[in-house]
DNA sequence: ACATCTGTTACGGC
DNA sequence: AGCCGTAACAGATG
């Protein structure tokens, strides 16, 4: 699920339905072995507080508030925050519990186990901490230029880099590079200023509309990548041939025509 | 049975 | 020192 837009998408959800609620407990699901989730003290530190905000930097999702402790949430490749009436039952896999007062609860589920939640002091510590760049609809063109203009492996890959700017991964990553043009192998040394340019445009526009859609692909216009992302399928823009390919580990798509 | 997957990270090489 | 690339991680799904 989680890049930068969906992570905003389950950012969202906390804000609208968890925020002003004094927390009464705060638990572990099942099966949390290989799970970084807060200890019984730091889950004793949310107790008696409220969330009064949330804040998103990259993939990287927070609530707390001014003077309290806030919890800093890393979906992993499916974790998600789901926010339910106790009435309505805990969704499956549901690892780390909050209760409010009421019937409010806040499940972070995470079947493949990949995902953390810690409980930290500020948003900026924890950022400092896993030393994440620039939100990616932060950056402005003259570092992101500076960052994947100065970077020697695939282009690809730099926008993938959280230490470089936080919130691309490998699905948006490919759509970037696909609206602009750019072989995903291309060396970040080898791009001109315009397409660095157009690139950083091209970002900002893709992530702020699937942000939009709050992440429902199917609304997402017709000739985007996310919609043949499959070996040989014609390209939508051109006479070209989606390709399959391996790079920095990844599976990455691009058509062979227009992407140079 | 086997490969795949929107996440990071540890480590070796340059 | 830093940057880069690869293997590894865990478990559901098709």
């Amino acid at each position: 699920m989680p890049e930068l837009p969906e992570a905003e998408a389950n950012r969202l959800r906390v804000e609208r339905e968890c925020l002003n609620r004094t927390i009464e407990a705060v638990e572990l699901g099942e099966d949390t072995d290989y799970l970084e989730l807060p200890g019984d003290n730091e889950r004793t530190r949310l107790v008696g507080h409220q969330f009064t905000r949330t804040h998103r930097h990259g993939k990287l999702i927070f609530a707390g508030s001014k003077t309290g402790p806030w919890i800093a949430v890393h979906l992993g490749m499916t974790g998600s925050l789901r926010p339910f009436d106790e009435s309505d039952g805990a969704p499956d896999y549901a690892k780390f519990l909050i209760r409010f007062e009421g019937d409010r609860r806040l499940a972070f589920r995470c079947p493949r186990k990949l995902g953390w939640v810690r409980v930290v002091d500020s948003p900026s510590e924890e950022i400092a901490r896993i030393e994440y760049g620039p939100d990616a609809l932060e950056i402005g063109l003259e570092e992101f230029a500076e960052v994947i203009g100065g970077s020697r492996g695939a282009t690809k890959s730099a926008l993938m880099d959280q230490r470089k700017l936080a919130g691309v991964g490998n699905l948006w990553s490919d759509e970037i590079l696909y609206r602009v043009g750019i072989d995903p192998e291309r060396k970040g040394t080898n791009l001109a200023e315009e397409a660095l340019t157009d690139m950083h445009e091209a970002m900002r526009d893709i992530l702020y509309t699937v942000m939009d859609t709050e992440a429902h692909y199917d609304r997402l216009p017709d000739d985007w990548l996310i919609h043949t992302r499959k070996a040989g399928s014609g390209c939508p823009r051109c006479d070209g041939t989606i390709e399959k390919s391996k790079v920095g580990g990844r599976s990455a798509y691009h058509c062979t025509r227009h992407q140079k």
